[in-house]
DNA sequence: TTCATTTTTTGATATAGGTCAAAAAATATA
DNA sequence: TATATTTTTTGACCTATATCAAAAAATGAA
């Protein structure tokens, strides 16, 4: 989807905002494998994912690898805490696939909030769809067995469970690489 | 914490707009066990919880009764997805000790976001914290033993830890009550 | 106070899913 | 191709936490 398609999904925006905003966006393709931030560092771009397959991970105390986010076609892809508050990220992001991306700055996104109170609103309801998906994952990971989470991610997000490694989709469901493997394997 | 001085913490709102948001805010007294939302409705008020205990919970498809979340003293307290999308709740809400609540209407607060580009920034801001609140949990419950995650808690609400029974934390963190109570034993 | 109800604790047992290890399959490199 | 590397699967075993049941403690009502 384009990225004034995607703007277009989340709110109408007005012809001037709308061309201020696209305008703002720097589009470039990012290869497989590649970082776009990294631990430690503060976030100081918004990603919009055109098409391509990122995640958010970091290393925990026994230095495994853990998936806190996938990211595919027509979304956001950003740390949160990071870009919004502006501070250190606690996690890497990288891309699982040549992807196609439009960032904008932090600075030129404040500078657009200033300018157009239709932009905030763009903003503040991208921060509740963002704030929806977060509910909707932690509901699905809090009370259900592993199958039950598995189940949720095929349902909820099908392009992922099949293209993204096997370690990365079980790390993001909170269980063992062994265990969805297992689970996989009665389907 | 005053409503004013909430409000405040979150963004610096110019007179104007801080008076008409104020003026749109009713107070209540809601006593303990009363709910201010039932699963099924359209939640059509955001609360602010200026003093007291609240939590939103469901029942599972085996009956049994789980916390999803809990509000304290000086919080918003709404069920997210259903204010901000007008669509009906998954949850109750309910207040487990005598509370002072503030709320604003849906209307009323469209209307304030139409006139107020601040109030707008407000709103987004708001929901950028709820987004911070719930990514943070998330992290805590999806790779961390019963005993980390109620370590988690004592941490960053020890006032929930200490006033809301046992059985409502115990569904929180994602495990059972018996678990619970074994892990306080041990410390 | 006493009695009833709810909440919390304790005990015995079961099980989902973890860990460790190695084989098999898939993918990348020369 | 063949070979090396990475990813996934399979097996054996173990542990954290669930489940079921009942006692103890706390809370509320009469």
């Amino acid at each position: 989807m384009k990225l004034q398609d995607f703007i277009r999904s989340v709110i109408d925006l007005p012809q001037d905002a709308m061309m201020a905003i696209q305008k703002a966006f720097t589009k470039i393709e990012v290869p497989k494998g590649n970082k776009i931030l990294r631990q430690g560092q503060t976030c100081k771009k918004l990603f919009y994912l055109e098409k391509g397959l990122g995640r958010s991970y970091y290393y925990n105390e026994k230095g495994k690898d853990v998936t806190v986010w996938f990211f595919s076609d027509d979304n956001i892809m950003v740390s949160v805490e990071s870009f919004f508050q502006q501070k250190p990220s606690l996690y890497d992001m990288e891309m699982l696939e040549n992807s196609t991306l439009h960032y904008i700055t932090y600075q030129d996104l404040q500078n657009l909030f200033d300018q157009y109170h239709s932009i905030e609103r763009f903003g503040r309801l991208l921060a509740i769809q963002l704030l929806t998906d977060v509910v909707e994952k932690l509901n699905a990971i809090q009370f259900q067995t592993a199958k039950e989470r598995y189940h949720f991610l095929i349902q909820k997000y099908p392009d992922i469970a099949y293209r993204a490694p096997l370690g990365h989709i079980a790390s993001y469901l909170g269980i063992t690489q062994e265990t969805l493997s297992r689970i996989r394997a009665e389907i």
